[in-house]
DNA sequence: AATGAACGTTGCATATTGTGCAACGCCCTC
DNA sequence: GAGGGCGTTGCACAATATGCAACGTTCATT
């Protein structure tokens, strides 16, 4: 690997603890000072370092341009299908991924279900907010006020017995989806359709997107489908880390 | 200035845009996909870039934190934020905060505003210089010489037909924004924004950061936007003073 | 006002370091 | 089973980064 860029690069975690002059560089890098310079001056030319009036060096500002710019043409998408793939190829039921949007829940890739029998969804749909288990993930995550005023405007229809009949209901589901890191619709939407769903989350821990794995009753009982759980939460988190820029693991 | 490290740093705004593999990255850099494979490995070696699943290169975690730390380090930011928050508060709209580094204004903070339509901008951007209220506060406050040499050196693009058209109305913008303490972008980059911002200074009376009120003509028109600014002031100096050391008033 | 230390900067000779090349291996497609 | 695309490796060469020593400036000390 290259010597020269090695160093160089030390010196952003360096400058990182706080601004530092030239000497000081030189030393910690155990180069010369010329050397040092140089190297400065490269990485300034970049602007990922810059001059502050006493003359020190610290990190740069096109630094966050750049982690902004790279968050901002990050596909969650892209990412994320592969995982998906892999975790159809293991359950072989329908996967699902969402984002919220807009005031709504969308599906925005999906692998269909390798049984005959599968449920209807399609990508770009809006889901039903309150009851898919997709929904109360990307929900729970908002601040408390937000989450409440958002209750309150909601409608409540009745798509089955078991869907969610009101504000207070919903937001003690979101709580408790909040709580424990996973959620799950069982019949809330379609009587003979269960689902279990885990969150996506950025590098800062904010819910960026959802998943689930959705099978009808005739398939797989609700039961055996919770039995799916780890894995569901395993992928989940294994896109996490891939989404916010950690190396996959082997 | 060192060849190797330039190339390899030209690698990060390239990743910026999208993941890339091997060759692409060979191509754009002009240089043998050795090379290219052998800065990537060093950029991955300090976590600056990373591999994904299929192979191609990302930007890496280690990049997001070093931002995150550079952000934090700026402590007019840390001074700042609450004052922005209480801000929004009251009034609603998008909050941005902004510093003049290495020939760029960029924004450093943001509170998003609290109504539906909101403008689009991000931290980290570098901002319109010819236009922006906040790039008028910093750039009035340097000494006359230097803003007649970067007015001349300056573009200035016709983003809308209230932009500033030459380096003469620059200058003039300039010196009344300096005069008066307080600035204003009317249109002059999106038809439909419209921001009030004000200065915020060191204990030695510079300008170290500017702050701005940004708001779409459908939510405010600039008449009321403009009735906001004695609040604006207030909040810069409130900030002001603190940053220059004086206790916070309660 | 004069001296000296501390720090950043420059030019240069040296050899360490990065480079392009060509060949290899792997995976996927046809 | 052949062929193309892509990432990877070892090697010989010279381009490139390095340390040195000397110079310029700024600032504090006497």
């Amino acid at each position: 690997m290259s010597q020269t860029v090695d160093r160089a690069l030390s010196i952003l975690p360096l400058l990182a603890e706080g601004p530092a002059d030239l000497g000081q560089v030189a030393d910690r890098l155990g180069v010369h000072k010329s050397t040092a310079l140089r190297l400065l001056r490269t990485l300034h030319e970049h602007g990922l370092v810059f001059r502050q009036s006493d003359q020190r060096y610290r990190l740069g500002a096109r630094l966050f341009a750049l982690a902004q710019e790279a968050v901002e043409n990050l596909d969650v998408r892209e990412i994320a299908h592969p995982h998906l793939l892999a975790l159809n190829e293991k359950c072989g039921h329908t996967v699902h991924l969402a984002v919220y949007e807009e005031q709504e829940v969308l599906y925005i890739d999906k692998v269909e279900s390798r049984y005959p029998v599968r449920m209807y969804s399609r990508i770009g749909k809006p889901v039903a907010l309150t009851v898919a288990a997709v929904a109360k993930l990307l929900l729970s995550d908002f601040p408390e006020a937000e989450r409440r005023a958002l209750a309150e405007k909601l409608d409540y229809p009745a798509y089955t017995s078991r869907s969610t009949p009101n504000a207070a209901a919903f937001l003690k589901e979101l709580a408790q989806v909040r709580e424990q890191g996973w959620a799950t619709d069982l019949g809330g939407h379609e009587e003979s359709i269960n689902c279990v769903g885990a969150p996506i989350r950025g590098a800062d821990g904010r819910v960026v997107a959802a998943m689930s794995v959705s099978a009808p009753n005739v398939v797989v009982t609700a039961e055996e489908l919770l039995r799916l759980l780890p894995l569901v939460r395993r992928t989940a988190e294994a896109i996490s880390r891939e989404y916010s820029g950690h190396a996959p693991e082997k």
